[in-house]
DNA sequence: AGCGGCATGACCGTTACCTCA
DNA sequence: CTTGAGGTAACGGTCATGCCG
């Protein structure tokens, strides 16, 4: 850092030393009134700074002190350190230090803003990881719900049917459908259901376990050893997805909820405060928060 | 081997300052 | 010129780890 940077004239009682960490930063400790806090100005090379007087000494407080960003080639040279390994091993760091001509402390400061900043991008794009993958399931859910649904009133209505005609009944179901018949007309909707859903990967779970998956945050973020997004569940086929291989009894079946799973891949950033559903995410039950 | 004290570094939340629209 | 927002350097506190007596 060239030039030095000296600080503003500071009020009476403040200290010019070692920080208390016993590392090397030359800062000042500044009275702050009000908050319970120390501030502490830096003072460029301060410590290979030699005060020819007291004068010197006191004129050095009196000129305006500018807080400095790194330069540019300081922090090139910085992120191309970081991006090789964004933990700072105590060599690398005086190395660093020598080569940019700033203090160690400097250097181990900017590492961890750095992985801060980091953090907190990679948090950014989880969430949008997770909102689009939670839009997508909801969609297909709903959809899967709507057709569920109206294949109830069309076995219910089949049903009635059925039951009037073996009762003697007029109905206007042809004499030639037997129940037998009926049911495997039944059965090949199940078919066509299966094969409309057949493109979305799909799992299917008890209702404790789908509510609880939102909220399982160590399995959501967990990660791959060589660092890599993992989604929590992986792709699976649907093609099972109705028939009677199921390790639940008919009773837990009726409490299923399937699961959709598209791969998941990162989307465009979209605005955190704003869920899909068009309102703050904020405002929706804690279940449903993605 | 177990323990306490100390040094060091990472992380977190926060603050102060700078820059720019 | 002022102001507010956003970015960033730097802080204090806390915790984990390793070393040493």
């Amino acid at each position: 850092m060239e030039g030095g940077i000296v600080f503003e004239a500071l009020l009476q009682n403040q200290s010019v030393g070692f920080s208390s960490d016993g590392f090397d930063s030359p800062w000042v400790s500044k009275p702050f009134h009000g908050v319970k806090r120390n501030t502490k100005k830096w003072v460029s090379g301060q410590h290979e700074k030699e005060y020819n007087s007291d004068e010197d000494y006191e004129n050095s407080f009196r000129q305006p002190e500018k807080k400095r960003r790194l330069t540019v080639d300081q922090v090139q040279c910085l992120e191309k350190s970081f991006n090789k390994e964004n933990k700072l091993e105590p060599e690398r760091k005086i190395q660093l230090a020598k080569d940019l001509d700033l203090q160690p402390r400097q250097v181990a400061i900017w590492f961890q803003n750095r992985r801060a900043r980091c953090k907190t991008k990679q948090l950014e794009k989880d969430y949008d990881v997770l909102n689009s993958s939670y839009e997508k399931l909801k969609l297909e859910f709903d959809c899967l719900q709507k057709h569920n649904d109206k294949l109830k009133q069309e076995v219910q209505m089949l049903k009635e049917k059925l039951h009037r005609r073996e009762t003697g009944e007029n109905v206007s179901i042809p004499n030639e459908f037997s129940s037998k018949e009926l049911d495997s007309i039944a059965q090949e909707k199940k078919v066509s259901l299966q094969t409309w859903i057949d493109e979305p990967k799909m799992v299917i779970c008890k209702q404790e376990y789908a509510n609880s998956v939102s909220t399982k945050s160590d399995i959501i973020d967990s990660y791959s050893p060589d660092g890599n997004y993992s989604p929590f569940l992986e792709p699976c086929d649907s093609s099972n997805v109705f028939e009677n291989q199921s390790d639940f009894s008919q009773e837990e079946e009726d409490n299923l909820t399937i699961l959709t799973c598209p791969k998941i891949k990162y989307e465009p950033y979209i605005d955190p405060n704003e869920g899909p559903l068009g309102y703050p995410i904020n405002d929706r039950p804690f279940w449903l928060w993605p």
